[in-house]
This record gives structure tokens, sequence and C-alpha cells, in this order.
DNA sequence: CCAAAAGTGTTTCACTTACACCCATGA
DNA sequence: TCATGGGTGTAAGTGAAACACTTTTGG
């Protein structure tokens, strides 16, 4: 690394491809532009980074700021550098990507009075700037990640019946799973924990609710067990 | 992302944690700094991002620069952004990890005659920076994804014996391999093609060289085969 | 009593693992 | 002829995949 400063600087900033999950359906938290470029398209919500933040905590003020979310799941996903991704000037940008459970969290209104909305991920407008290409890296990060790490729960309530696990994986992997050897793996895993409650409001048999046990995966982990659907 | 351009931006850089295997250690190649801050110690290579290059190619010109190193293996690792990294001022940096032929490539005299030099990997010197860390992260990187992409090839000269292969992935993944089971298992992934060659100047019996091929392994993967050891 | 989803075991097959000896070569 | 690594096959065990019916509940 040389030793002087005096080169002209490009922007920096990050941008968050916010994952949840509703309705059988992926979603991902989309910002409407009101200014150019782009002004009245959707873009990943994010902004500058400032001086005396990091990276991460960038990333956390943005989606506190644009979406009122905290205390979310986020990772980061990649860093976009091509040299016209902001027509006005050289912007390279962190990606990150989070998980939210919709359940829990009602989206604010933006502190700057932009529409935030959630957007089916397989019914998505045009975007923004380079955030077509951001959104499918962190689709493909979230398929290759959520078979080896047990990041699903991420998405759903804290409490969750095994069908509703099942359909999130299949949502996210693209593909159908056989129900009885999908049981048999994950609670095989013993990291769930079975509640006393069950379901409300179905029309049929009630299905039992289970818990993600964070501190046993942690245990396991530690012992070398590695998580794998 | 705001509409405005006039926050202070943090400098950004980028640096390479370069891989290479030789006498059966793995090792990293380090620059010994020739100015503050941390003068004399060693460091990854790097520098400043141009507003004219992308950040890959930001990568390439510094390896080219301070190693003579092209035309090698480069992927994107991090983006590390911690407000201490630099005791001057702000900088981030985005990390990438090459991996190097060391057979064939010699290393340059750096252009700005500072030395650069490869250390075994476990043996390493105190190193400037956050450098330690973003090397460790690396490492972690490698060691994963050696399993599931093709990339130890990378490593090793163009003709390699199935020994020399093994132990690369040992030396990796840290950990003994079964000899025949690892034959049995790369060997039947048809990756590699025999070459009429034999391994030259050994005290016994010269075992026989192996070609990755690039191009069967694309074809297999259209198809869906995932590498896997 | 009907519709709808919950819940449950067994068999088959493929792959992984463990394991030991003879062979070829150069010194 | 000896030291050194090259090269080879089989059996046992483990985990993945395929597959269909009964149970529970609310309407």
């Amino acid at each position: 690394m040389p030793h002087t400063y005096t080169y002209p600087r490009p922007a920096l900033t990050v941008d968050i491809v916010v994952f949840g999950f509703d309705e059988g359906d992926l979603k991902v938290l989309l910002i409407q532009r009101g200014c150019e470029p782009f002004a009245g398209r959707w873009a990943l919500p994010g902004g500058f980074v400032h001086l005396d933040e990091t990276l991460e905590q960038a990333a956390e003020r943005e989606l506190s700021e644009e979406a009122g979310l905290r205390d979310v799941f986020l990772e980061q996903l990649y860093t976009f550098g091509a040299l016209d991704r902001d027509p006005r000037e050289r912007v390279v940008t962190v990606a990150y990507y989070a998980l939210v459970k919709m359940s829990g969290h009602h989206l604010q209104a933006s502190t700057d009075a932009r529409a935030a909305a959630w957007h089916a991920v397989h019914a998505l407008p045009s975007l923004a700037f380079d955030h077509a290409g951001i959104l499918e890296t962190a689709l493909i990060r979230l398929k290759g990640k959520v078979r080896y790490q047990p990041i699903g729960f991420e998405l759903l309530p804290a409490k969750f019946t095994l069908t509703q696990l099942q359909h999130l994986y299949e949502v996210i992997l693209g593909r159908a799973l056989d129900k009885r050897n999908f049981r048999k793996k994950i609670l095989s895993m013993d990291l769930l924990v079975e509640t006393a409650e069950v379901e409300q409001g179905v029309a049929h048999r009630a299905a039992r609710l289970y818990r993600f046990d964070e501190r046993k995966y942690r245990r396991l982990t530690e012992r070398g067990f590695s998580f794998e659907i």
C-alpha cells in the first residue's frame, strides 16, 4: 500500500438486499427513488458510508432509516465496482444481504418519505443502477448458503411448522423436497425444539410449532457438527 | 441512495492474498514496507483504486507492479472497513485472493524496489495493518472453496502427479486423505487426462503426470455435475 | 362426512470409508 | 539389493432417495 493519499477517490456506498418470506413467496424490499437518476424507479435500500461508521454500521443505519428495520440478520455479499454503475460519477458499493422475519417487522414509512415495499422475487420491476445484478448475486448466495448454514430460520417467525420450513427451502432451492425425508433429516439434527403449541385458524389438522434452538446449534458446531440440507 | 455527493470519502484500496504451493507447503506472497506506518513490516500487496479502473483491474495492476504476476486466478474475498485499520485515516480495502503456479512465475523485483517474498503460511512474520485478519479470512475461504470447486489446480503446474494433488489437498484441508480413495474419487470425475509423461529425476518409480481438463469440466458443469472432494 | 393437510417407516441403492500388498526405479 | 514412493481392489457401513396410507380437524 503506497504512503501517499493524493488520489481522487471513488464515492463509497452500501446497498442491501433485504429478503423476506411470506405467503409462500420469497420477497425483496425495494425503495422507490424520488430523484434523478432513475427517478421513480425501484432500487435497493442503501446510501453513503460515513467516515465514522463501519460498513456494517452503514448498512444497519440505512436499513433503519429507510425501512425502520433493526436487529436483522445481515451479511456482506460482494463489492461492486464497475466504472459506469452510476451515470454521474464513480461509485463503488459494498452490497449486503439481510434476512428478516416479515411477520415480526412492520415497514415504517421511510424517513425521507420515499415508498418502501415488498416485491416478490419472481415478479420484480425494472431496477435502478446495477441493482438487478446485485439482487441476482444475492439470490445465488442465498441459494448456496441456505444448504449448509441454518439461516433459513431468519426468514420464518420464531415458531413455525415443519411444512412452512419445507416450503421455504423449496422456494429458495427451486425444487420440491420429499416430505418424509425432509422431516427425518431436519429432526435428526436435533436443532429444533417442539413447542406445546400448534398453528391456529386452519381448516384442517393443526400442525405442531417448532422453534430453532440457537444455543444447541452453537454447541453442536463447536463439536464439529455441520448443518446440511 | 441519496442524490447528494457532498460527504467526505474514505480512501479505497485493494489488497491481495496471493497463495502459492511449493515443497509441500502453502505459501503467501508478502511485501516488505518501505515507509511508515509499519515501515519494515511485511504486508499484503495492494494499493489505491484509481478512478478509471475496476476493483479487479486495480488488483491485477498491483499484482503486476508489485510482483510481476499476470494472468493468475483472482477472486474477490471480502471488503474490510474497520474504522482504525489504518492509523492515518479512514481506509476501506477490498481484499482479493489469487492462486498462482509458483513453478511458472518468477517473482520480479517490485517496481518501487520493495522486497517481495514467499512465506510459508505456517511461519508468518507479524503483518502490517489488519493484514493478518485478511489472510485468515482468505485461508478460510480457500479451505471451503477448494472442496467444491476445482481451484486446487491453479496452484499446481499444468502437469502434476496424483500424489502432488493429494498433498495439496491435505495441506489446505489440514488432514490426511486416504490414497486409494482419493485417487478413485478424483479419477472417477473424469476431469483429469493422463499425459504420456512421467515425473523426472526421482529416486524411485516415476509417477504419471496428469493434466486438468478445463473444457471437460465446463461441459460437465453445464450438465449439472458438481465437483466435490 | 368430506376436504385438506399432518404425520409416520421401510427398502433400495449409491457412496464413503477402512484397509495392505506388490511393483518399478534409481542409487 | 535396498529404499522409496507408485499403484491397485474389496468388503462393510452409512446416508440418501423413493414411496402411500392413516390421522386429525374444521367446515
